[in-house]
DNA sequence: ACCGGGAGGTGGGACGTCGGATGTCCGGCG
DNA sequence: CGCCGGACATCCGACGTCCCACCTCCCGGT
């Protein structure tokens, strides 16, 4: 029973300043989330484009008739979903809407999972090896020598790094990327790439060596290209197949040796 | 416009009082953020699950030496993420880490589209589609005469509730998640529900009706009941294949009809 | 035994204040 | 005349304090 200090007088008094507050029952239901909200439908009223610069927290919070407190709250939490882009001093703009929530989210549950580090990385690739045989497939009937040209060039580039001991990761998201870029589809190489960022980043949380074997990686990508020179859609997406097979095979020896 | 002079005093006596310097502690860049990574790899030690307490706001505060409101906004953001789960009263907990913020971040973006809604929504249907066709072909050989049964019984009452004017596209849902439940990959049917609540909020707010012809929906899906049970592989995937054909086609006649 | 109300704890929200970061503008210097 | 740097205005970052809303639990009255 120590600390009854709390102690808060009733304020019997009751005749400090309050101005008059409305006595109207207008809950609004959690002010700091209506403001996300309102905020989104101002975006897209004013049909602001990502780059375009918002109203500041002084004037949303006298626009809205809220404190700056929970005006900065609702923009923290669109930040997290990257739909405004706060900077320190200068203002804040209307963000990319990328799909950084989702790496965010991903990384953290894969890393949360007790169990096995494993498994829940597996469902991740899993879901990437289905999404890439069913778009090798698409690309396979419609892409021009120029684009298999480019493509082999990042595999060529791939080899020299893989040489000098450089980091293969990178030019791996490129060919992935590059493979796609035909189909116009905007979406697709984002998704992929949070798949892909997600894998690494946990990776390099558990410590798991970056690639110990390029060559194999490289030569996989090789029959990617074959495949596809050749319009051999079928053995395309069998190529991509073993390419994840040894993805896959190469994360449980990580987790093994490591976890 | 409305250039009030807020006319706050310089206090030009810049490094007055300040008793001492911070010499160890280094700038920690965003007090903000900081605490976000903090609580994440807070719960990440403990080895927290999903529904498990966090220490209260207050607790937070003092053990990360910041102010309250910093604490809240790094939970705020936290929440925006699922990572969190905040109750009004009761307390902080461990979230689910679900593909919400993806859900909050696609339907966004979608609506900021400028140019067309058809084009950003066709991309999310895409990649359903792709997505939907490996994973047919992949539980193609494997369903049970059970899981079939249980796929017919939900066409079945797709169709008693598509003659009552009901909703359909709860169990259209339910169809597709019944359908790749045999995969053990729990992120399917989320990444999947994800981008059906999309297509349904953007549909809501663009005013589309939500089914004008749910017999052809049905029909569609018999066909695939019908071709897995046959063992048809590439007959199923081609009839996922008609499906979507069905449901872009249907979003580009509502986006006409409409926008 | 049941029920209602209050104490205490937790998040929700509002100000007010100060500090740091950034862009702009203007005046002095070369 | 040109340009370069510092004062200044404006923005976000953070802190502290206060009060309110919501929930749980316990305790005392019925």
């Amino acid at each position: 029973m120590s600390g009854e200090r709390t102690m808060r007088r009733m304020s019997q008094e009751s005749g400090s300043r309050r101005p008059e507050r409305p006595p109207e029952r207008r809950p609004e239901r959690r002010v700091s989330s209506q403001i996300q909200r309102e905020v989104m439908q101002l975006i897209l009223d004013r049909k602001l484009r990502a780059g375009a610069p918002l109203p500041t927290e002084t004037e949303l919070m006298e626009d809205l008739g809220v404190s700056r407190n929970s005006v900065r709250e609702a923009l923290k939490a669109l930040q997290a979903l990257d739909i405004v882009d706060i900077r320190h001093g200068y203002g804040t703009y209307v963000g990319e809407a990328s799909l950084t929530p989702l790496v965010d989210g991903l990384t953290f549950r894969t890393l949360a999972r007790p169990d096995g580090d494993t498994a829940a990385l597996a469902e991740i690739l899993q879901i990437r090896e289905i999404l890439e045989e069913g778009l090798v497939r698409r690309v396979a009937a419609s892409l021009t020598d120029d684009e298999l040209d480019a493509l082999a060039a990042v595999v060529d580039r791939m080899e020299a790094a893989g040489r000098a001991g450089e980091s293969v990761a990178e030019l791996d998201r490129d060919f992935h990327e590059l493979l796609y870029a035909s189909l116009g589809n905007a979406l697709i190489p984002q998704l992929l790439g949070a798949f892909w960022t997600v894998f690494l980043r946990v990776a390099g949380a558990r410590g798991w060596t970056d690639a110990p074997t390029p060559e194999l990686t490289i030569r996989r990508h090789r029959d990617i290209v074959a495949a596809l020179r050749a319009r051999d859609v079928e053995g395309a997406q069998q190529a991509m197949s073993h390419h994840f097979r040894g993805i896959e095979a190469r994360a449980a020896q990580a987790s093994r040796g490591v976890g």
